[in-house]
DNA sequence: ACAGTAACCTGTTTGC
DNA sequence: TGCAAACAGGTTACTG
């Protein structure tokens, strides 16, 4: 589910209903996730205070008055603002508690991951080896041209590549190579730097529309308050193989790159 | 350093 | 209709 503009939905969505709450407890229902949720985690968050909710990539970072607390969604994860009292469904496997609300992490195929630090962030295992924001100034066409010298990867690898740049992944890699017309399959290394602005501009574009419709809900994506995001409607090609190409009506085509199923068009994406 | 693959897990869709 | 295989928004870890 989550690529960059739906974790941001999620961090735009519950910060203003947590931030300045002190943490009155937690649940912990299934912590075998990505990887296991601390079991002390609770003596940590206990009495706290939630200082500010950011994003870093696909992580979220819920800043307390003293170390973070680091939350990914995984493939299928969403967070929701709920009253205290709410039952618990299948795979809500976690509660953030405060004095009437509760933060609910939800994740039936557990790809998600709840972690505390109290390192700084940009420090961390997970976070420090990251390339840039998609939506930063130093994230450029000559930057991706640059990345791109001497590897012979599809360029679709690329830009889903963490180390080049965070949070764009299949949906919005696929959009952003229509966009710019350029195939995916299409060695990094044999693309031109004016191409590589253009890509870049599109990434940042398309990155940019998903957020303002809160982010793309395939199947099960979920706001903070339950609804779902709307960019699906504006998709142009993810998930329409065979269908006519928006550019110039021949049957988009599908594909596996690196393991991941990718649409274009074979006549506009050169 | 790079490229390719398997792995984590559950639910839904596809194909025989 | 039933069952099994394939596939799904992510990322690490391992292999060659």
């Amino acid at each position: 589910m989550p690529e960059l503009p739906e974790v941001e939905t999620t961090r735009s969505g519950i910060a203003p209903h947590i931030t300045g709450q002190q943490i009155t407890g937690t649940v912990i229902r299934q912590s075998q996730l990505r990887w296991p949720i601390p079991n002390d985690l609770e003596q940590h968050l206990k009495g706290r205070k939630i200082r500010a909710v950011e994003r870093r990539a696909k992580y979220l970072l819920i800043k307390l008055t003293q170390g973070t607390l680091i939350i990914h969604l995984g493939m299928s994860g969403s967070l929701r603002i709920l009253p205290r009292s709410t039952e618990p469904g299948k795979h809500d496997h976690f509660d953030l508690l405060f004095k009437t609300l509760c933060l609910r992490f939800h994740d039936p195929r557990r790809f998600g991951a709840i972690l505390w630090t109290t390192e700084p962030v940009a420090d961390h295992k997970l976070i420090k080896h990251l390339g840039p924001e998609p939506l930063s100034p130093e994230f450029t066409g000559d930057y991706l041209h640059k990345q791109a010298q001497g590897r012979s990867v599809a360029v679709k690898n690329l830009i889903m590549d963490g180390k080049v740049v965070v949070g764009v992944g299949n949906i919005y890699a696929n959009e952003a190579l229509f966009r710019s017309g350029i195939n995916p399959s299409r060695a990094a290394n044999r693309i031109s730097a004016d191409r590589y602005s253009q890509l870049a501009e599109e990434i940042k574009q398309v990155l940019a529309a998903a957020i303002k419709r809160g982010g793309t809900t395939l199947r099960d994506f979920q706001q903070e308050d339950g609804k779902p995001g709307y960019f699906a409607q504006e998709l142009l090609v993810y998930g329409k193989a065979g269908e006519p190409c928006p550019g110039c009506g021949e049957p988009l085509k599908q594909k596996r790159i690196g393991q991941r199923s990718s649409f274009y068009c074979g006549k506009c994406q050169r």
